[in-house]
RNA sequence: CGGGGCGUGGCGCAGUUUGGUUAGCGCGUUUGACUGGGGGUCAAAAGGUCGCCGGUUCAAAUCCGGCCGCCCCGACCA
C-alpha cells in the first residue's frame, strides 16, 4: 500500500474530549473517529486492526473446537419474553419496531437466539457437546459511554455458547474456553489477570473475568500480595477476624444519649469508641419487603452482595420516611435491637465476632452500647456483605494483604447451567432415553475494546506500538525524498520484496518532510520501520528499525528483508 | 438520572467577567518558490450560521430564558 493512495488522516493534537491514552492515540493516528457519544467510525487503519484482532480470536476459538456462526442483530421480542428478559435486562436494550408494530431489540447479547437455534436442531446426546460462537456487533444502551473504545453503545464482541449433556461436560467446555482465552490474550499482547467476578445480567456461576491492569480501566480488582487471590471489587472479600476473646459480654446493654450523632465518625468521636466496635445498620427495600443489613462500622456495604443475599430483583436503600415508619427514628439512629419482626436482619459474617458493640437505638439522638449478637437481637442469617478494602487480610492465604488495581475487563466466562435451556426448551434425549435440559456456558470477549486495551498497554509518548500480530501494517517504508527517482525505485523494490516475504507494508511516498514521516510512523505505531533516505543515496544502505525498542540496523539494500525478519522474530 | 466542565473555520485555543470597528492566534488546507534525516522557510489565498431557538438592547460570541450536543465522576457491562 502507498500512503499517497491511502486514507490515514493523522492529527497533530488530540481532540479535547479524549483523556485516556488509547482514545487520544486511536483518534490522532487516524484509526477511529467519533460519530456521537459512544459510537465510532472505523477508518481503514482501525478496521485493519479490528480485523486482525478478530482473526486471532477466530483462530483460537476454532482451535478450541468452537464453530463460528453469525446471528442477527434484530432479536424478536417474543423470544426475550420466554426468558423473562424483555423487561428485566439492564440496561434496557435498544428497541425498534417494524411497520406492522412488531418489536425487536438490537441484540445486546445472544443467549436467547442461540439457545432457540440449538433447541430446534439438536435433540440427541450424540450431537453434544457443541460450542458455537460469533463475532458480531452488539448494541447496549450504556448509561454512560466513556474512554473512547473502552465503553461504547455499539461494539464488536465475540460471544460463544457451549451446550453439554451434564455438569462434567460443561466443566470441560469451560476449561477449553479458558485455555483458548489465555492463548488469545497472549497473542494480542495483553497481559491478563483472571479474577473472580459476578455474572451480571446473564446469570450464572464460576464467573471469571480476564482483566488487563490499567489506570484507564473502569473496574477495580483486589489482588493478594502473597498468593494468587484476585477478585473483582464487586465480589472480593477478606479473611474473617479471630473471635473477639478480650471482650467479656457486658451485663446488659445501656442506652446513651448521642445528640446529632448520625454518622459513624460522629458517634465514634462522641463515645470514644473505634469504628470497628460500631455496628452499622442499613435498611433496604428488597422487592416488596424490608431488610436490615449489618456491617461493622468501618466497613462499606457491598450492595451487589446484599442483592445476591436477598435474592431480590430490585434493591434500593429505604427512604427517610420508610426508616422513620419502621424504626420510629430518623436516619442515623437505626439499630438491630427492637426492629419489627417483618424486617429480616442479614449480617455480614464479620460482625459475628463483634462483642459489646455500639448500635443505633431506633430512637432519635440515642445509641445502645454493650450490645451482643444473639443475646440482644437475632440475626436471621449471615452472609458476605462487606466491601473489601485495600489492606484487608487475604481470604485465601495466611499472611497476604489485599491491594486494589484498576483494570479493563477484556473477557468473561461463566456457567449458565440450565436457565436458558429450560426457558427455551433446549432439551436432548439422553442415552437412557430421558429428556434433559442442555447444560450451558457463556464466553465473551470485547473485540473492539481490545484495540483500546492493546494501545493502553503498548504506547509511548510518540504514539502507538502495535504488536506485530495485530498491526494494521507490519512494516512502513519511509521514502524520505520521493522526488529522488533512484530512491523511489529502491523503496518500490523493497515494497515488492517485503510483500513477497509475507508482510503487509505501507510505503510512505507522500511529499512530506522527513520529520512528518517519522512522527506519523511512530504515532500510527508500525512495528517495523525501513528508512530509505540519505544513507541509501550515499552508500546504498537502508535503516531497519524496530518501533518497540528503537533497535536499529543499517544494512545494504539487499540485506533489508533478512534483517527485518530478524528484528521481527526477536521482538 | 445526580454532580462537575465545555461548545468560537478541519484540529487546538484566545476573546465572554465589564455588550460597541472588519471575530483573532497556532496548526492544518490550497497555490507558488525554496528545502529534503525528526511536524522546515518565505509569499499569497481559501475557509466562520461564534451549538440551536427565543428574548433584552441603538448594538449580542459577550447579558437573560429554554433546548441540544460533547467530556469527566457515580449506578451498568465485553
Amino acid at each position: 500500500m502507498r500512503a499517497t493512495q491511502y486514507y490515514a488522516p493523522t492529527l497533530r493534537q488530540a481532540p479535547a474530549e479524549a483523556e485516556i491514552p488509547s482514545h487520544k492515540l486511536l483518534v490522532r493516528g487516524g484509526f477511529i473517529r467519533p460519530l456521537t457519544s459512544g459510537v465510532f467510525t472505523y477508518l481503514p487503519l482501525g478496521l485493519r486492526v479490528l480485523r486482525r484482532v478478530e482473526q486471532v480470536v477466530r483462530e483460537e476459538m476454532n482451535r478450541a473446537g468452537a464453530l463460528e456462526v453469525f446471528m442477527a442483530v434484530l432479536e424478536p421480542k417474543e423470544l426475550w419474553e420466554r426468558t423473562g428478559r424483555w423487561d428485566s435486562f439492564q440496561p434496557q436494550p435498544l428497541r425498534t419496531e417494524d411497520r406492522t408494530g412488531r418489536w425487536f431489540c438490537l441484540g445486546p447479547t445472544h443467549e436467547e437466539v442461540i439457545t432457540d437455534l440449538v433447541a430446534r436442531d439438536v435433540s440427541s446426546y450424540k450431537q453434544l457437546p457443541l460450542t458455537l460462537y460469533q463475532i458480531q456487533t452488539k448494541f447496549r444502551d450504556e448509561i454512560r459511554p466513556r474512554g473512547g473504545l473502552i465503553r461504547v453503545k455499539e461494539f464488536t464482541m465475540k460471544d460463544a455458547y457451549s451446550f453439554d449433556i451434564d455438569e462434567a461436560g460443561l466443566a470441560r467446555s469451560y476449561q477449553a474456553m479458558y485455555e483458548a482465552y489465555v492463548r488469545i490474550f497472549a497473542r494480542l499482547g495483553l497481559a491478563t489477570l483472571v479474577v473472580q467476578a459476578e455474572a451480571g445480567s446473564m446469570g450464572g456461576s464460576d464467573t471469571r473475568e480476564f482483566m488487563v491492569l490499567s489506570d484507564s480501566g473502569e473496574d477495580t480488582v483486589f489482588v493478594c500480595d502473597k498468593c494468587d487471590y484476585a477478585a473483582n471489587a464487586e465480589c472480593a472479600t477478606s479473611r474473617l477476624p479471630e473471635a473477639d476473646s478480650e471482650t467479656e459480654p457486658a451485663d446488659d446493654y445501656q442506652r446513651v444519649d448521642t445528640p446529632g450523632a448520625t454518622t459513624i465518625q460522629a458517634i465514634s468521636e462522641m463515645l470514644g469508641t473505634p469504628p470497628t466496635k460500631l455496628l452499622k445498620t442499613l435498611l433496604y427495600r428488597a422487592d416488596e419487603r424490608f431488610v436490615a443489613a449489618l456491617v461493622r462500622g468501618d466497613r462499606e456495604l457491598n450492595e451487589i452482595k446484599l442483592q445476591r443475599a436477598t435474592g431480590a430483583d430490585e434493591l434500593r436503600m429505604a427512604t427517610a420516611e420508610e426508616i422513620l415508619a419502621l424504626t420510629g427514628a430518623p436516619v442515623g439512629f437505626s439499630g438491630p435491637v427492637g426492629l419489627p419482626d417483618e424486617v429480616e436482619i442479614i449480617a455480614d459474617r464479620e460482625i459475628e465476632f463483634l462483642g459489646n458493640a455500639v448500635v443505633g437505638a431506633n430512637e432519635a439522638d440515642a445509641h445502645l452500647v454493650g450490645v451482643n449478637v444473639s443475646r440482644d437481637f437475632a440475626v436471621s442469617r449471615y452472609a458476605d456483605l462487606r466491601q473489601a478494602a485495600a489492606g484487608d487480610p487475604c481470604p485465601q492465604c495466611e499472611t497476604g494483604r489485599l491491594a486494589t488495581r484498576r483494570a479493563i475487563e477484556m473477557g468473561h466466562i461463566f456457567k449458565l447451567d440450565t436457565k436458558y435451556s429450560e426457558d427455551l426448551g433446549a432439551l436432548y434425549t439422553s442415552e437412557d432415553g430421558e429428556q434433559r435440559p442442555m447444560v450451558m456456558g457463556c464466553y465473551g470477549i470485547g473485540v473492539s475494546r481490545a484495540l483500546a486495551a492493546i494501545v493502553e498497554e503498548h504506547h509511548d509518548d510518540a504514539g502507538i506500538i502495535w504488536p506485530l500480530e495485530v498491526a494494521p501494517f507490519g512494516v512502513v517504508i519511509l521514502l524520505l525524498d520521493p522526488e529522488n527517482a533512484k530512491l523511489a525505485a529502491v523503496a518500490e523494490d523493497l515494497l515488492t520484496q517485503l510483500e513477497a516475504a509475507g508482510y503487509e507494508v505501507m510505503l510512505d511516498d507522500r511529499d512530506e518532510r522527513p520529520g512528518v514521516k517519522f512522527k506519523d510512523a511512530e504515532l500510527i505505531g508500525y512495528p517495523l520501520i525501513v528508512v530509505v533516505g540519505r544513507k541509501t543515496a550515499e552508500s546504498g544502505e537502508v535503516e531497519v528499525r524496530r518501533r518497540q525498542d528503537s533497535a536499529e540496523e543499517v544494512v545494504p539494500i539487499a540485506g533489508a528483508v533478512a534483517t527485518l525478519q530478524e528484528l521481527a522474530e526477536e521482538a
